[in-house]
RNA sequence: GUCCGGUUCGUCUAGGGGUUAGGACACCGCCCUUUCACGGCGGCAACACGGGUUCAAAUCCCGUACCGGAUACCA
């Protein structure tokens, strides 16, 4: 039989890490098995659930990649199948009809209470206790006729004072082998007789899940531990309805750095998926993160791809104990996980180019940085030019032995190949997505700001700067300026055999020849290299931190590099 | 209270009778370097406790403690 596996939400709030996983490990069990995997929305409770919800949990799932195979279910439009199911185990004398007013709910917190009473009636509570269990059908008919509000409730077997019904298990208890937690049994007496059917005529929660899972033809439930109960009661229900139950599978929960519960309410946008996609994250580094939350595939590696996850992904390979989302609230630095952090940015800067440029080009084009000259102009969206000829020229080419100033091709400044190698080039310092507008600001726009540290460290501490740097500009004009230009000769092609449209630009202001003039000009001044390229590195880029000040020159491009190294904005303030 | 789970470095985890108890993140140090949050090397750091079983227990059994979940006419 195929499996058909689902993850079933409930519309009160945006997904969340733990339905996140979930979902994740719905997805992948699915995938694994070559099976369906299925989402339902699980909107009974129409007083909590909101549309705005909804929305946003599909959003989380939709950046996650899990797209259902088929339609999604809104639970809420079967709520008339689940009352004919429950009418039918009230006509089978399954179950019956419960005329108890119903209770008013506190003001305290209805968790509190419940726990509160619970503790209160200790082990001496008769689940069986309810008067109208016993009820006459001619009296129940005559009472519910008279039109006398009433719920419906299951009839579980006491098994000390009435034969099983044919639906339960003989030997009371409920018990099922969980895939994760192995063997579970529960007496009957510990069960009470659940509610199917609210006196307002609403299907209950465990009702619809039941009804709907078979409507919907589910072979596995992989839900979170907090169901492990609910699940005792599911199997009578099955039980009742005559159907064979589903495999059942239940996940250890998400703890807070505090082992308490994870809450929507307390931890806030920490939890939200949506918070992650709109702090830069890369989709595939968080699902990533996630999978490793309460699953190992019991070996030493940490990058899994998607393909890898779906193949080694087992239920066997889930633990039975509870993980902690380890988070520092009021710790910018590790505002989550840091081991999310860390897994984004070793997929920033490791990930193919193809697939990480359109994540970038989305990020500049919310900062109204992007601009149309970087896209593939009908080329693949591939490194013509890659860093790693750039470098292969570097280490092949001893300073000294190079020709006084030499002419490469490069690709011309603002082209898509400049746009990939820069990218390729600023990446390997980033952590999110949001860092290549942030921080990498410069490289795309004039407009960006000057840290005020960086300022202090690398400019107003050497005040000769201020004339220096303009000076340095002047230099940079003077002798790797013009000359450079007239001597392009670029080719058809390189070395890729891709047509050379964008590498035109032969000038001579690149990384050999800026070193050269950056060298002599440091020792000219009397002052150390560092002085020279930390001062250019802050007016260049606006912080402190960066590749290659060579590099950074010679992407930035030798006309904006005069300007910003004539710039005085940084001494005015 | 009752029922059900769980417990290996700070965190995620590997290991499930004999291991110097392994890896990753974080943290710290050193190196590289024109800066650095890149990279390289190294360090700190764990089997909850008590009994048993066994030649041998982190690993099996029992108990205790602690943590979590459930206990609703919520999902």
């Amino acid at each position: 039989m195929t499996v058909r596996v689902r993850f079933a939400p409930s519309p009160t709030g945006y997904l969340h890490i733990g339905s996140a996983r979930t979902a994740l490990f719905n997805y992948l069990y699915a995938r694994h098995t070559g099976g369906k995997f299925l989402l339902r929305i699980e909107d009974t409770d129409l007083a909590r659930s909101t549309e705005e919800s909804t929305r946003s949990i599909l959003e989380g799932l939709k950046w996650l990649g899990f797209a259902p195979d088929e339609e999604i279910v809104f639970q809420s439009n079967n709520a008339e199948k689940h009352r004919e199911a429950a009418r039918k185990l009230l006509a089978e004398g399954k179950a019956y009809r419960d005329f108890t007013p119903k209770e008013q709910p506190t003001d305290a917190s209805v968790k509190d209470a419940i726990k509160e009473r619970a503790r209160a009636q200790g082990s001496e509570k008769n689940m069986r206790d309810n008067p109208y269990r016993s009820l006459s059908t001619e009296e129940s008919d005559a009472r519910a006729a008279a039109g006398e509000p009433f719920a419906i409730r299951l009839k579980v077997p006491d098994v000390r004072t009435e034969s099983v019904g044919d639906w339960a298990s003989p030997s009371g208890k409920t018990s099922f082998e969980d895939a994760v937690y192995g063997l579970q049994e529960r007496d009957f007496s510990e069960t009470e007789d659940l509610v199917l059917l609210r006196s307002d005529g609403h299907p209950l929660y465990n009702l619809a899940v039941v009804c709907d899972d078979i409507e919907m033809g589910i072979t596995d439930v992989i839900r979170g531990q907090d169901h492990l109960t609910n699940t005792h009661k599911q199997l009578l229900i099955y039980a009742a309805l005559g159907v064979k139950p589903p495999r059942f599978a239940h996940l250890p929960l998400i703890m807070a750095p505090n082992k308490g519960k994870l809450s929507k309410r307390k931890h806030g946008e920490v939890v939200s998926m949506t918070t992650y996609r709109d702090a830069g994250f890369v989709a595939a580094a968080f699902r990533n993160f996630l999978a490793l939350l309460g699953w190992s595939a019991g070996e030493e590696k940490e990058i899994y791809s998607l393909d890898e996850l779906i193949k080694k992904f087992s239920l066997e390979g889930i633990h039975r104990s509870n993980a902690v989302f380890n988070f520092k609230e009021n710790d910018p630095r590790h505002w989550t996980d840091d081991k999310a952090i860390w897994m984004n940015a070793e997929y920033i800067r490791t990930m193919p180019l193809a697939e990480l440029l359109p994540l970038v080009k989305n990020e500049l084009k919310a900062n109204k940085l992007w601009r149309e000259e970087y896209a593939p102009d009908g080329r693949a969206l591939m490194t013509s030019i890659s860093s790693t000829k750039a470098q292969e020229f570097e280490a092949s080419t001893e300073i000294g032995e190079r020709p006084e100033a030499i002419a490469i091709d490069r690709p011309r400044h603002g082209s898509h190949d400049w746009f990939v190698n820069t990218v390729d080039l600023i990446r390997a310092r980033f952590f999110t997505l949001k860092d290549f507008s942030s921080q990498g600001r410069a490289y795309f726009s004039e407009d960006f700001d000057l840290d005020a540290a960086a300022v202090a460290k690398n400019l107003t501490k050497f005040p000769e700067l201020r004339e220096w740097l303009p000076e340095l500009a002047a230099r940079f004009e003077a002798e790797l300026g013009e000359l450079g230009a007239q001597e392009s000769d670029a080719g058809g092609s390189n070395d890729t055999g891709l047509p050379l449209t964008d590498a035109c630009c032969s000038d001579r202001f690149f990384e050999a020849n800026i070193e050269a003039v950056v060298k002599a000009f440091a020792e000219e001044k009397g002052t150390k290299l560092g002085v020279i390229m930390n001062g250019a590195r802050t007016l260049l880029t606006g912080v402190a931190v960066g590749p290659s000040m060579l590099a950074v020159f010679e992407t930035i491009g030798l006309e904006r590099t005069l300007m910003r190294l004539r710039s005085q904005v940084a001494w005015n303030g």
